[in-house]
DNA sequence: TGCAAAATAGCACGATCGTTCTTTTATTTG
DNA sequence: CAAATAAAAGAACGATCGTGCTATTTTGCA
């Protein structure tokens, strides 16, 4: 028996949903996402490599087996739990930052949640940033969902800044992508010396960098 | 027989060299030295952590057990890799730059084969980037000497900006910390995008990033 | 409430892991 | 060259890995 033959039935119900929505859940949909939250709780701290169907299954109370016939295999795990992982970025960084006017104040507030979710006020490192140190030489289905969803948000950076320039917030010649580049960095570097050299002030030093970036482009700082 | 009564023997020969130097090593050191040397290639591409005594064995020809007995655990070849790639790091990119004059060209020199070393000509990952989303969750003599070894390198970035500050190529209220912390991220976003997203042109990124640090500061770019 | 199907557990498999102990081979030294 | 010692191999250990197969339990629906 196949999944092929298996998926069909009961699809539609809480298919796609984003949250951990419990009701109209089928015991075994409510289940998976719990599994899939505990593994990617466990993924946040040893990496996606790290995850193991043996400790994953020891978390939950479950059994190796029970774990297993969810998902179907491991990388199928690891891609659940990348799926997961990014509609929880979705939720702290990007929706948040819809609601704020378009142009540079959205931009501001991304960026504000990028570092806050990065440097984690929740202790847990981005596996936006760890997978892809994890994932650069190892081909394969875990890889393309990883550098799929990473794309889709740096793709969402580059339209907030692209906004911000075309409400005349940057100069017309400026290069959208080329801040975005330099936003990416200074998220990357509050991830590695917060979470790694665990230096205080690095979210001051993102910030004085955002605002640097600005300056540059004769932007006046309040 | 213990590691303190075996290791004291003839101990002296060539204990600190730092490459491969085979002359005048006797045999274990050769060995130990072209393992570490396999081990650190497998560890550019699989990590640290996806370093086995196993496939180093296979890839030097040896026996595990072989391989083991020059380091008595694991994480003392990871620390040796460690060591090993800080030396190489240094033949690269820190001594090529004090050839350069003090200042602000040293620096430009540093910032460049900093650069090529992480981008990859040669096609191989940052152990110091890779290792520390290993490592930031993980406590232990690895990390120690992982964080020890990005620490004397971060440091002596920082030295470098200081010196071009002191120079007055920076303006003497810049602050080399914030300097420092920036062109670590231009660096880091250069990793990611290279390594990871396989973005042509990063390279040209990085390098314009640079220029818009000194732009800020006033300083004209060629 | 009973029946079908889904969800979970149990168990075993081959592989690989780091490590230990013993034996054999290579190398250095007197 | 021979004795001493270092270096390397061999074999086995308990553990854990992902996965497959079969049984049992739980769930949802007629």
């Amino acid at each position: 028996m196949n999944q092929i033959t298996k998926l069909p039935i009961r699809r539609s119900v809480a298919e796609t949903s984003t949250g951990t929505d419990t009701r109209a859940m089928l015991k075994g949909q409510q289940t998976k996402a719990a599994i899939v939250e505990a593994a990617m709780g466990l993924a946040t701290h040893l990496g996606l490599e790290g995850l193991s169907i043996g400790v994953v299954a020891e978390v939950t109370q479950m059994s190796k087996s029970g774990v297993f016939a969810h998902f179907g295999s491991r990388e199928e795990l690891q891609i659940s739990v990348i799926r997961e992982y990014f509609n929880q970025f979705e939720q702290a960084v990007f929706y948040p930052a819809l609601e704020a006017p378009r142009g540079l104040p959205r931009l501001r507030v991304l960026f504000d949640k990028w570092m806050r979710l990065v440097a984690g006020e929740v202790q847990a490192g981005c596996i936006f940033i760890s997978g892809a140190a994890e994932f650069d030489d190892r081909p394969g289905p875990v890889r393309d969902a990883l550098v799929g969803s990473v794309k889709t948000w740096l793709a969402a950076v580059n339209r907030a800044v692209l906004q911000a320039k075309e409400m005349g917030h940057f100069p017309a010649n400026s290069d959208e992508n080329q801040i975005a580049f330099e936003l990416h960095g200074l998220i990357l570097a509050l991830h590695y010396e917060a979470r790694f050299l665990k230096n205080a002030g690095s979210i001051e030093r993102a910030n004085k960098g955002f605002d640097h970036i600005l300056t540059r482009y004769g932007i006046k700082v309040l």
